[in-house]
DNA sequence: ATGATTTTTTCATACGTATCTATTTTTAGA
DNA sequence: TCTAAAAATAGATACGTATGAAAAAATCAT
């Protein structure tokens, strides 16, 4: 109703100094004698008065917003990265605006489109990938672009991931360690870097210890797909290939795969985690550590891998040089019940 | 680096047009002939001038920004909501900022400030509640605000819930159908109205049946204390009381809390569900189907609940009165497998 | 006390767009 | 074909702020 608009030449006339000196007084390393300075403050407490930031933005090109694209929330990790980087952002005085980037590959782009409309200052891409040309916009733009929990090599982008490669493979030498010959793997999307560094890391510690992988599956990162990958991969009546035996362990590529697969093991096909089959998965989203699951996982510093996303956006909005930076933080394995304990396995 | 920045007036250059005729061609519902439309596209694509939505802002007062405060993500219906409403905001043309309200209460006040000085054209306030004053500011700065699955008496602020009152009444009916006598519940934060409605409709339809609350505990929306709740409650050797038969089936305000409750009872205190003790909640959030834990709980409608908050917020925004409303979505109880299922029950 | 220097203040302008007013062009009517 | 009305366009201004240049005030050195 009565839109109230108070500005600063409000406050100005009320404290009888100049708009530019109440601008000076909001604005930080600009000069203000502590009599002006007491003064607007008084006026403006009075009259309310607090600046606008579309305005600010106007003139300063800091708009204060940071964008970010996520393709979906139903995977906990990333509304517990969200809460993190929102707090962290907000303490720094900036504010995330949301793109929600449905499935449909094509509209990454114009979803781009729509926040560069907000003239952000940074962009935050959480399990997408960028198309090259739309890279290049935010380049030549001047905006920085740090890609979380996805990598992507070639576009001179900075991104954040956990160690995925390293992470896979301790994964793979726990159960070996356990004494897993038959070892399982449900894959998650073919394209994701994550999926591909995972998968990558647990072979290759397979193939260092003279073992291999003994059945693949694909699950998508959906747990309806896990659940069929699954099926498939243990239920030894398939008619379509010859007896093999079940595998003995199996590498989930996330979490939320590995609750439907042990779902599954369970209650479909009547086995028992960890007694007949280990589970061990990527990710660590805190219903892991629910008992009934209880999972043994890879765990993604989320906290971490925040920080650092952070901390470039900082630097690079900060010092115009747009120098990408690529980290992988460690990710430890967390040790509980769906898998068999190795003898003696202490870290 | 180099800051493109293409501005109207250089796509009117280009095109041989004024600077307001770029402008109408890109404000709906001004003149502009077909000739220079086309004109001024074909300059704008090849420039790749998109208008600025912060500068548009200023001078129309439309920012296009819809303020998001949220307490907390870890509970998945808050994702799964926000999903929604950004998607369908987008869809309209808008677009979320989101605003963490970290628990310590007195900062709700200074996060409003900091969403007003964006100019927000409304307010979505997700569990969370409004001081009086707030409300006051925001009403008077003409700013709708919609509460999101809190309701609030007083301030004249529109709300959004579930049925939490019929909901909490259907649980109590679905366990008494199914003979259950000695009935527990587990509260949510005493301060949340959600909590407060559930347990009046769920003890209101105990007291219609001519029966009553058998014990009581609060467990604060927080799965640690459900656990230590449902510990309280069900083991039988706590010293401070005499002996008490425990309850046979349990309602806890909602799903989170009733996974930490369901993993007690089977793991710590080896108590079988539903055998030995029904559980039953609210929420329906996406882990209740999960096997493990294959929750019987009252659904909150996610999907229309968002759908009623921006059809309030878009009436509301588009005529400028803001008259306050309501709503309440029905709530139907979902069976599963955690609770008893009574007799001949088929809705 | 006086000029030199620094700090503070005001003034004017710019940011990129929408929109009001005035003007020009087009269309319609006879 | 000429006039009246309608449509389209250009020009000017405003939104609320930050900031460079110019002016004023305060501080300092001698």
């Amino acid at each position: 109703m009565s839109k109230d608009k108070v500005t600063s030449q409000q406050v100005a006339e009320l404290a009888g100094v100049s708009q530019s000196a109440v601008s000076r007084v909001y604005t930080s390393g600009a000069s203000a004698s502590k009599k002006t300075t007491a003064k607007v403050h008084k006026a403006a407490t009075t009259l309310g008065y607090r600046p606008n930031i579309l305005a600010r933005a106007m003139v300063s090109g800091k708009s204060q917003i940071i964008g970010l694209v996520v393709a979906y929330l139903e995977n906990q990790f990333y509304p517990d990265a969200i809460e993190k980087l929102s707090t962290q952002l907000q303490e720094k005085g900036y504010h995330v605006l949301i793109f929600m980037a449905s499935k449909t590959a094509g509209n990454i782009d114009s979803v781009v489109d729509e926040i560069l409309d907000y003239q952000v200052e940074g962009i935050i891409a959480a399990s997408v990938t960028l198309s090259s040309q739309l890279a290049d916009r935010c380049h030549s733009a001047g905006i920085p672009v740090v890609l979380f929990n996805r990598s992507q090599d070639g576009e001179g982008l900075s991104c954040v991931t956990s160690d995925n490669f390293s992470g896979g493979a301790k994964a793979a030498r726990f159960l070996l360690a356990a004494g897993h010959k038959k070892i399982g793997y449900i894959a998650g999307s073919e394209g994701a870097s994550t999926q591909r560094d995972r998968e990558f890391g647990f072979t290759a510690a397979l193939q260092q210890a003279g073992s291999t992988l003994y059945a693949r599956e694909e699950g998508d990162f959906s747990m309806e797909k896990a659940s069929a990958a699954a099926r498939r991969m243990f239920s030894n009546d398939t008619p379509n290939t010859a007896f093999k035996e079940r595998p003995d362990a199996v590498f989930v590529a996330n979490d939320h795969m590995a609750f439907a697969v042990m779902d599954t093991l369970r209650f479909e096909l009547g086995l028992r985690v960890p007694e007949d089959v280990s589970v061990i998965s990527y990710d660590d989203v805190p219903a892991a550590a629910w008992l009934a699951y209880n999972l043994t996982t890879v765990r993604q510093r989320a906290g971490q891998m925040v920080q650092e996303t952070v901390r470039i956006l900082m630097e690079q909005i900060h010092s115009n040089g747009l120098q990408s930076q690529q980290i992988a933080i460690g990710s430890p394995i967390i040790v509980r019940g769906s898998a068999r304990i190795p003898e003696g396995w202490d870290s």
